[in-house]
DNA sequence: ACTATTTATTTGCAGTATCAAATAGTTCTG
DNA sequence: CAGAACTATTTGATACTGCAAATAAATAGT
């Protein structure tokens, strides 16, 4: 087990490594890092299902039940009873999530922006498909489980 | 902001992925993911002070603190006052340790193999590259905070 | 229509994380 | 060598997380 090269590990260091460089933006505009990846998300990806916004944003739907009650209280988003499934919740940005959104978004894309400074177009772009070819590839119900069972 | 092409993002919910898929064969074994970090870094790099362990792992050293209290509740590592400074503590892997983490390796070897099955050695050796020239590019000190100060 | 099953979300609880302050030991400076 | 400044780690307080069970609503089978 050579560390420097095992995928978990080098993904687990970078990952927490942009959380710390995103904090003091975040600390700034009043919202912790699980927030700040709901308001993104909604911001993006439009209003959506608690469970769609838990599927889009990692946060296990428990969790994310109580970031959203956070974010009610603090006006950032709303939950709306879905009008055709009465089960679900729809979550929308409020304005001032948008606002708080936009606030921070230039600290985000600048955070991206200078960490990739030394890479040529083409580097990241590989990068990114690469990542996203990873993450498919672990998707539930696969031959990851299916080995790790026998 | 395109969150399907945004590093942190596809960062994030990558090692989140990675985390559930170890999780079952870790639970099995009675250790949680902090403390696995701690038993692969300690097993492959060593015996090691509190504060090497913490960088190493990308554990905050006030959690990292009480990871230990618990790994050494359950025998799995120790510490031992540092030799030559008795600020420090060196922490060290217990043959429990070392038998627990042997018990899981194959399973973490497993998850990257498998959930590499559809990459290149190539792609394997370019991925590994760009995130380690990645983190090493978000280093601590460096241009990210001097903008992001001003 | 009636009960069983499935799906979406929340909540109880116990464990875990983090900030800031405290502790303990070391080094530097005169 | 005394005291100030620094470094390594722990602890207190508080907030956050996640599993499993509970709730609530939809759908399926009979």
């Amino acid at each position: 087990m050579e560390l420097s090269t095992y995928l978990p590990y080098l993904v687990n260091r970078l990952g927490q490594r942009f959380v710390s460089e995103i904090t003091p933006a975040l600390n700034k505009a009043g919202v912790n890092i699980q927030s700040w990846r709901v308001l993104i998300a909604l911001y993006q990806g439009g209003k959506q299902t608690v469970g769609d916004l838990s599927e889009l944003t990692s946060i296990n739907f428990s969790t994310l039940s109580r970031v959203l009650d956070r974010m009610e209280d603090r006006n950032l988003a709303r939950r709306q009873r879905g009008a055709d499934d009465a089960r679900s919740f729809t979550v929308i940005l409020t304005s001032k999530g948008k606002a708080v959104t936009e606030k921070i978004l230039p600290y985000a894309k600048d955070l991206e922006v200078l960490a990739t400074s030394d890479f040529t177009e083409a580097e990241l772009n590989t990068l990114r498909e690469l990542l996203s070819k990873l993450y498919m590839g672990l998707g539930s119900g696969n031959k990851v489980k299916e080995r790790m069972a026998g």
